[in-house]
DNA sequence: GTCTATAGTCCGATAGAC
DNA sequence: GTCTATCGGACTATAGAC
């Protein structure tokens, strides 16, 4: 038998939300969680560099999977479909966790230190995927604007699955996000 | 004479950014701004809610300009113009500013900290140039992407301006951006 | 203007896993 | 022996309360 039990920072990441949304992010304590999870502060601290990144595990794996569908596109697709498709096909594993998404979004909603971080965290994915166009030959400002283009659309169509109350993949909601995107720009005015 | 120095507002401003320069963010306090402005802690936060907010006065005006630049604009443009025409616009204030632009941005860029707020402002202007063109009549999810648009365009147009070594305003600049973004999804692949 | 709670850092100690 | 995860306590600075 172990000394401990396994996966504090699991139970650090689920006990952080549940408290946030009990009783706020303000009235919540790093000592709160830490008991939650059957551990001390200190090992909040080992785990996560402050009280905000505990929520964003999900977020950084984000990343690196859309990084890494950027790298294996095909290399025919263009910029803007290169984007597209990895972010849309990237994120495979946020299909299955909705419910954990839109509780999650309830307490960034509540608690602008919270939406600070997560836009932090999409700013550095569109400068990840700028930077792994880049890689694949595109030109610094193209690969800039797509990249833009890709972490507005993420987030928009992420937001509306969130909010939705329907059966429709996030992945859709992406596409469709690109869309409209496509539509604004397109139309002679 | 006087019981205090005017502007104590302003002097803690400056010396703010400065120490964050000289030193680092983190190695500042908010003692030594204080000190340096010629008043107490105290004072600090009663002008300024946090350590970061101390950078962001030109911010909060900017947005109030560029909202009141939408519900300006003629009313035959289209959504996307009118958030073109307001986001280069709205902030001439700025283009007397650039030397204090460039030392802001570098500090930006040494500390995440301050970037997180920053993307938490331009956040909230896309939100408040969203709601002021549904003013104007415009569908929700049209002034959405509109304004999305407008506010990736803003931050490129600036950051390149803040970066480049010539004579060109901020507006070329901020132009130049919604020109690229429309190349980019115009062009058929 | 003083007092206090809490975030976050730094030092080291301990004990099981490999 | 080395590695990794835990815990303990002291410490500074932010930020808010009184």
């Amino acid at each position: 038998m172990a000394r401990w039990e396994p996966d504090a920072r699991g139970r650090l990441s689920v006990a952080a939300l549940d408290l946030y949304l009990e009783r706020g992010y303000d009235q919540t304590t790093v000592v709160d969680i830490a008991e939650r999870a059957g551990v001390t502060e200190r090992t909040f601290f080992r785990h996560f560099a402050d009280k905000r990144e505990v929520l964003f595990d999900a977020t950084n794996q984000l990343q690196n999977d859309v990084v890494a569908a950027v790298a294996d596109a095909p290399a025919e697709l263009s910029p803007v479909e290169v984007v597209e498709l990895a972010m849309s096909e990237g994120p495979t594993f946020l299909e299955q966790r909705r419910a954990h998404a839109r509780r999650r979004a309830a307490a960034l909603a509540a608690t602008p230190a919270l939406m600070e971080r997560e836009l932090l965290k999409i700013h550095g994915l569109r400068g990840a995927v700028a930077s792994a166009l880049e890689d694949r030959g595109v030109p610094a400002l193209a690969a800039r604007v797509a990249a833009e283009m890709g972490g507005s659309c993420f987030s928009a169509g992420f937001a509306q699955w969130v909010e939705a109350d329907d059966a429709r993949s996030l992945s859709s909601y992406i596409h469709e996000a690109f869309a409209q995107l496509r539509l604004m720009t397109d139309v002679p005015h």
